[in-house]
RNA sequence: GCCCUCGUAGCUCAGUGGAUAGAGCAUCCCCCUCCUAAGGGGAGGGUCACACGUUCGAUUCGUGUCGAGGGCGCCA
């Protein structure tokens, strides 16, 4: 509909003033129903190069207009808006649209490439080491990835979700010492405990899992202690097992799959550190200083520069980054789209600068980032610092406990990612309308309700003609759904899942007030059928909305 | 000190170079003989942190100030 007009207003405007392009006349969604179904500052535009009084410039335009099958009526408003008013005709056709094919209403193909296919697109989240449970850090990502990756398919791309993991390095070792501690009974009050070593609960039931010989599913492999107390490589193996185990039970539990693991040790082993480090001696970017190896990242825009190689001989973890991030434009994915917490910030200039290093054709913007700050977890009016089990942090697995899935899901994803969150456990367990979560699905539910008690063939509202649905109500609604397809591509262009969250509110808003104004099960059944149409409508957008954060749509509340 | 993000109603947060800046909660009033009241309607509540610029028009863009958080490691 928008790209309809756009095609009447683009000629028009070219008439006027030749230089113009297309995609500088802008066609706004008005905030208010009064103002019509789109608006375009085109005049007020015009107006500025070509020195026109604006309602002047407006007027010679809507004369010039073409007619459309879908346009009731064009207006003049404010300082020179145009606005159109879509006729009977467009909503009937809108309606159509989204029941034709219900599952596919908002989907668009903009991840396509010039020969229609879909390009390949990979999001790395989570990628939680495997030294304890998921903190609601790592929920916040999961949340935000997964939706991501949703939108980014629902927008024709081909979508690999990744998760990346540390299984050696200093962390881990750290891990072993803990386990290993409390293998032997000593507990973190205890001075021979390791200084920065791990001090929750878990390590506990890490170290008894360990001693009984307990044999650990994990990524398709069966891990077994060997029981030995002092076995630190079969301790070692054996609490990375554990915990990755307990992590995909817990992004389970959030409904979150990924597609690929990736391990940082692997980049060790197949010799790709060795290849980074050496291509990047050769092209110049490093020198040697006190012992250690350093990458020139000032050459591209870092403040300073970093080491690569230890004095040790070890690497720092920033190696091992800028392989993975080799290690994924080899493998095909010319877009990466890394979602991680605002911690990570220091990372992308220097990661970026590895690759520029490299001198092998990668843009300056790759990977792509998208950052969350943190969150703050309140209860009963006071933050929640720690858990019983984790010891210094809030799990996952505590939110999801609590409130359920869905309502964490949504809380996580609904805010705007560069922005702190609270979240107020207390509110996301209330099932009432305090809580955003249940009035969206209870929107979905309704609908469903009604649905029921008719009891028709939903197939039977396909074609229904709904031309005599023009309370204003019924036009909101239908504007409302309208506008779908338009957020859902803003969204993904914008790497704002929240976004898709707020119209939902607002969708569900629309709908529980129509719902309260106007029977649908009438007498007539031609009004009865068309407003049924509308109401079915709407729980398809609703449906796909939540689909696209990962919440549900129940049939019944 | 430098870098990044944020500052909008009492609270939690949306939003936009344009029309009267929105929602939920909280406060007050009203609505079930009627498809789920887990709902709806209404009232009150704002110097969009502050100042100065750019613009026909700034809450939105720019600069500065103040305030909050995060990052500045041979940790990941």
């Amino acid at each position: 509909m928008k790209s309809h007009l756009l095609q009447l207003l683009l000629p028009v405007a070219q008439s006027i003033h030749p230089e113009i392009l297309a995609n500088s006349i802008q066609l706004d969604r008005p905030k208010s129903i009064e103002h019509g179904d789109f608006s375009s500052n085109l005049a007020m535009a015009l107006a500025k190069t070509l020195k026109k009084n604006p309602r002047e410039l407006a007027t010679l335009i809507i004369e010039k207009l073409p007619t459309s099958p879908f346009i009731e009526k064009v207006e003049i408003a404010g300082a020179g808006f145009i606005n159109f008013y879509l006729n009977e005709k467009a909503r009937t056709f809108i309606i159509h649209e989204i029941l034709k094919n219900p599952e596919v209403y908002g989907q668009n193909t903009s991840g396509h490439d010039d020969k229609g296919q879909p390009q390949k697109v990979q999001i790395e989240f989570v990628s939680a080491n495997p030294t304890g449970p998921l903190h609601v850090g790592h929920g916040r990502g999961a949340a935000i990835g997964d939706s991501l990756a949703r939108l980014l398919k629902f927008n024709g791309w081909d979508v690999t979700r990744e998760f990346y993991y540390n299984d050696a390095g200093a962390q881990i070792d750290n891990l072993t010492k803990s386990v290993h501690a409390r293998c032997h009974n000593i507990d973190p009050s205890d001075p021979a405990f390791p200084e920065d070593g791990y001090r929750g609960e878990y390590i506990v039931e890490i170290a008894n899992a360990f001693l009984n010989k307990s044999s650990i599913e994990c990524e398709g492999k069966t891990i077994h202690a060997s029981g030995l107390i002092d076995d630190l490589e079969s301790i070692r193996q054996f609490s990375v097992a554990y915990l990755r185990h307990e992590q995909d039970q817990d992004l389970n539990a959030f409904q979150i799959k990924f597609d690929v693991f990736t391990l940082e040790s692997s980049f060790y082993q197949n010799g790709h550190i060795e290849k980074v480090v050496a291509s990047l001696t050769q092209n110049g970017f490093t020198y040697e200083e006190d012992n250690a190896l350093w990458l020139k990242t000032t050459d591209f825009g870092d403040d300073k520069n970093r080491v690569m190689k230890k004095s040790d001989g070890s690497y720092t973890y920033f190696i091992p980054d800028v392989a993975y991030h080799f290690n994924k434009w080899e493998r095909g994915f010319k877009r990466v789209i890394n979602e991680h917490g605002s911690d990570h910030h220091s990372t992308i200039t220097r990661v970026r600068a590895g690759l520029q290093a490299l001198k092998i054709g990668i843009p300056e913007s790759y990977p792509e980032y998208v950052l969350h700050q943190m969150i703050t977890v309140m209860k009963g009016g006071e933050e929640v610092k720690l858990s019983k089990r984790a010891g210094s942090y809030v799990t996952l697995r505590d939110l999801i406990d609590e409130v359920g899935c869905d309502a964490t899901r949504f809380f996580l994803v609904a805010r705007k990612s560069d922005s702190q969150l609270i979240f107020d456990i207390d509110l996301a367990k209330t099932q009432n309308s305090d809580n955003p979560v249940y009035y969206i699905q209870y929107a979905h539910a309704r609908i469903a309700g009604v649905l029921r008690q008719w009891g028709g063939d939903i197939h039977q509202l396909n074609h229904v003609n709904i031309d005599h649905l023009k309370s204003t109500q019924e036009l909101i609604m239908v504007k409302r759904l309208s506008e779908f397809p338009e957020m859902v591509l803003h969204a993904a262009v914008e790497l704002a899942p929240h976004t898709i969250a707020n119209y939902l509110k607002d969708c569900a808003a629309d709908l529980h007030s129509y719902y309260n104004d106007t029977k649908f099960l009438v007498e007539n059944e031609d009004e009865k059928l068309a407003r049924l149409s509308l109401i079915r409508a709407t729980q398809i957008v609703l449906k796909n909305g939540l689909y696209l954060l990962g919440v549900n749509a129940p049939e019944n509340m």
